[in-house]
DNA sequence: ATAATAGTTGACTATTTAGTCTAGTTTGGT
DNA sequence: ACCAAACTAGACTAAATAGTCAACTATTAT
């Protein structure tokens, strides 16, 4: 009942495109508005901030990206190949947002979790969330190539940590550098912290 | 001749410590201002723009960092020793880090790198700068423990810049979770991406 | 058809912010 | 002593920004 509008979605879609190819910190209300073209009434109608805008926004991304990750992460496929393929994806991804953007803009959690962590309690947390999401999907592949004998990682949970480390760094070092050549041999150093042997590391 | 004072490295810690507590975009001039005690027109007496303060004081903490490193990275101290004793300092660096403020910082170059790269491009450059210096640490690092023997490592400057990410991703998430203990085996995983046997990572 | 609901509009206020300008004050060199 | 250079004070402007509000419009369930 009542009028229908996409306004909402727009201003979502807007917020993340402008804190991914800039800041959270620069990117004003009045940008966003013009940006998803709503007006500042229409905002605070379905929003109270741009903090609880980018919450909501961030969260939308992440049960799409959710849907990515299952097949990329999906137990179908042996363990280390999982891995290998989301090196792949996130490789391809930055270049394809590098030929649109002109600029490598690594991961949007990463670097907005470091940005307003200190300043904004909600939207931290809701990162760290997601974060840990992404956690999951590596420790599931290396308990299960742990599990095949492929690798040895008796504790799964912390080299998964060390793998997400070492890949949100990568992917900032490439947002940094604006160098997409930076992710070239992601999955090299993931084989490396796993210590896959040159052997087990089978070629495409 | 005329007038001495502290001024501009009173604007310049100021800016460095509201940028690394909570972010490029949401410190002011105002705010830097009234935390060095300095009126806005001395500030643009010194400066600019925050952008100019800001890659001012950043190189100059640079040149104090540096002072550290040296010793640490001295090829006085065997190789892997080094990276310990890297791992140890950023440990105890962050806690202390916390105990005063409450909060993990992490690394500031990183943070306002990954924050400012695609606005700022001055300060970009200048982080991009500071982070290869970094990274010249541990690659020198690398290439001596692989001449000793003690590791495999034909690329020193690939190893060192997947070292360099993770050592950056951990900080980075020790600042997100707000948490040390993210730290608290850093050289592990540095010790595994180069690949060194247990037997060779003598203990403490 | 119409009333209730969902969404839109744009003008409005109040603050914050960057940046300027001028008249001053302190200090070192001669 | 005193001049010039180095620095300070603070009032000022203009613009950007967040947030409010009341009147308006479109949709849909009945």
């Amino acid at each position: 009942m009542g009028r229908v509008s996409d306004a909402k979605k727009r201003l979502m879609d807007a917020v993340s495109e402008l804190i991914w190819t800039g800041s959270y910190g620069s990117t004003t209300i009045d940008q966003i508005c013009e940006k998803a073209g709503v007006k500042k009434g229409s905002f605070y109608y379905f929003f109270d901030s741009k903090c609880e805008l980018a919450a909501e926004a961030f969260d939308a991304n992440w049960q799409l990206k959710r849907v990515e990750l299952d097949a990329i992460f999906s137990p179908m496929v042996p363990p280390l190949e999982r891995l290998r393929k989301y090196c792949e994806f996130s490789y391809r991804a930055q270049r394809d947002i590098k030929a649109k953007y002109g600029r490598v803009l690594g991961c949007p959690q990463f670097a907005l979790g470091a940005e307003v962590c200190t300043q904004e309690d909600r939207l931290g947390k809701k990162i760290q969330e997601i974060l840990d999401y992404k956690r999951k999907y590596l420790e599931s592949a290396i308990r299960d190539a742990h599990a095949a004998g492929v690798i040895k990682a008796p504790d799964p949970a912390a080299k998964a940590r060390m793998i997400l480390a070492y890949y949100e760094g990568l992917l900032t070092q490439a947002r940094i550098q604006n160098d997409v050549e930076v992710l070239r041999d992601t999955v090299g150093g993931i084989f490396a912290i796993l210590g896959v042997k040159e052997s087990e590391a089978v070629p495409v």
